[in-house]
DNA sequence: ATAGGCCTTCCCCCAAGGGGAAGGTAAAGC
DNA sequence: GCTTTACCTTCCCCTTGGGGGAAGGCCTAT
């Protein structure tokens, strides 16, 4: 099938489809007239796969990791495994950093009375 | 000052200053023989405002704006904690965004078992 | 005279694509 | 046969917030 199709079916738009191509992730065959790109079902569900990782915020280098483990049909389940761990650890630490940013801002303004006045204690905090 | 201090009583890198004036946010006045930059005292009080503001997380263009409200003696509080409460709302979103997604990860990697074998549910999941 | 430590502009680089131009290709309609 | 439409291709610039480094100007100390 064409990219088009191959996109919808993945649930990605043409360019990231063509994107994935170029950075060689998910390599279609390519039509030697045309010069098209032809996927495969196999490459439909390498799109899918790629999908669904991104969405779990794994980053484009480590969602061809996890492709290649996809692929290693002798992988051991202790390397999927740690490299989830470890994403969970960073979206650990980024919530930690977010919340103490919410708590801070959230403090401050509660401290404003948002009114006319240009009496600010938000701006003070930051000056 | 020169451009060296001025990043260093802020906290800065100097690069970073040296495109804060590039983006007009942080303007100082110019050599004209050198054409060093040369910064004063309120410079480096901006320059520590917007600092102080980045790590909060605001982006570079609400910077700008808090800095337009910082300088206007006569702003009404209610516009500065307008912004602070959206920043927050903003937080609030990516929090319960991470928070679900780290939910979802962590449930996957405790339904692996990890060890030298190569089933994994979590493969399954994204496949 | 030269070495060091400032400073300047200029250009390319990062992630993960998005937007759009210019042009090739295939099928359907007239 | 001709045109429209819907695909597809490559190519280049844009995004955020700067970082890295080259090439070169300026000033002081040795």
């Amino acid at each position: 099938m064409q990219i088009g199709e191959a996109a919808r079916r993945a649930g990605l738009t043409v360019k990231t489809v063509r994107y994935y191509a170029n950075i060689g992730m998910v390599t279609p065959r390519q039509d030697a007239d045309t010069g098209y790109r032809i996927y495969g079902e196999d490459d439909v569900a390498k799109l899918q796969f790629v999908g669904k990782a991104r969405r779990f915020d794994f980053s484009v280098e480590e969602c061809r990791e996890l492709l290649g483990l996809y692929e290693d049909r002798n992988r051991p389940s202790r390397e999927v495994k740690a490299l989830t761990m470890k994403k969970v650890a960073d979206i650990d630490s980024r919530l930690a950093e977010l919340q103490s940013l919410r708590e801070e801002l959230s403090g401050l303004a509660a401290s404003c009375d948002g009114d006319h006045r240009p009496d600010c204690p938000i701006l003070n905090a930051l000056s």
